[in-house]
DNA sequence: TGCCTTTCCGAACGAGGTGTTCAGAAACGA
DNA sequence: TCGTTTCTGAACACCTCGTTCGGAAAGGCA
């Protein structure tokens, strides 16, 4: 039943923001969804799976695509608002707690994302290319994981104009350099 | 004894290198030191320790400070050669297969070095400093992470060159600012 | 209502990991 | 040679995992 898995991903979520996702148990969750063993193994794998499963919820990993091909970068605002609005699932399955996991699907798909916008921007695909990119995401994911873990209380704009300041320089004049 | 210690660290150096730090358990660590199990747990509490314990042998994390207060960010370049210098133990510790622990301490390490020298550039500490710091912060670790786990092969001097033509411009700017 | 199918329950199990204890062996220094 | 430090490895209680299985509960359908 549908009911079922939506226990135990609730079950996992609160878990997780408790203890952090390394602490959580199978037992912990079974306990907490008020389900028996079997049954949870009847519907995931394993701790993982239900980790995994709850990721497609994350509406900020799935932002409406370049509504403007003009400016660069236009997924940060939406994304640091999305992530705001989703504050309680996105601290469990992303920050420190969540195990790191989930975290590296985040930035792959960041990474492709930026790719793009940059190979459109008129960047010519190189390795020189990839560590730009590399730097672009690392940037993003930090500013986002130290909003997820409490390091600063800063507003998805404040994130959004941090981000923009301190990456779009570099890539502006590493565009105009091909 | 020193020997034991060292025989047991280097053990788990090779072990998360074949099967990352997860998987690695206790009793894989002493069959493969050729040690006692009580003899592991006189000398180290549990297997993060262990981890911890070889931290202090990454040179990297421990720059030469401040030679020339005139260049922003001149730890780079030296960071990205030590590493490859130490590349087998930077592999196991740092990258994924580290299971992330290890990693966390070389971002806090970093950080407050990058905001030493930011404030000693000019920049006034404040909460958008801090976040400017974790931009810049991000991307490196963005690099080194990308390099350790085998994304790039990319030198020292390519690495550093892409760090700095990442993140100066919008240092630069930053600091103009204030 | 009665029947049948799907779903869930929970006890039990074996396998494997953890950290501790302890008596004895080995190594070492004086 | 003697005494101290260090290591050994078996045994221990405890926890977690993922599986199995007989039976209970719920739900559709006639």
């Amino acid at each position: 039943m549908r009911r079922t898995r939506r226990l135990i991903q609730e079950a996992l979520v609160a878990l997780i923001l408790e203890k952090g996702y390394d602490a959580v148990t199978v037992t912990d969750i079974i306990e907490r969804a008020d389900v028996g063993r079997s049954t949870f193994y009847a519907h995931f794998a394993d701790k993982q799976d239900v980790l995994f499963s709850n990721l497609d919820q994350l509406t900020f990993l799935h932002p409406a695509p370049r509504d403007d091909p003009g400016e660069l970068f236009a997924f940060s605002r939406p994304m640091f608002e999305h992530v705001r609005e989703q504050e309680r699932l996105v601290r469990a399955l992303m920050g420190r707690r969540g195990g790191g996991l989930a975290h590296r699907r985040g930035e792959q798909l960041l990474a492709a994302r930026v790719k793009d916008e940059l190979i459109a921007a008129g960047g010519r695909a190189s390795a020189a290319l990839d560590l730009l990119v590399t730097c672009v995401v690392g940037a993003f994911m930090g500013l986002l994981r130290a909003w997820i873990d409490g390091e600063t209380t800063a507003s998805p704009a404040e994130l959004d104009a941090a981000f923009r300041a301190a990456v779009l320089p570099g890539v502006r004049a590493a565009l105009k350099e091909t």
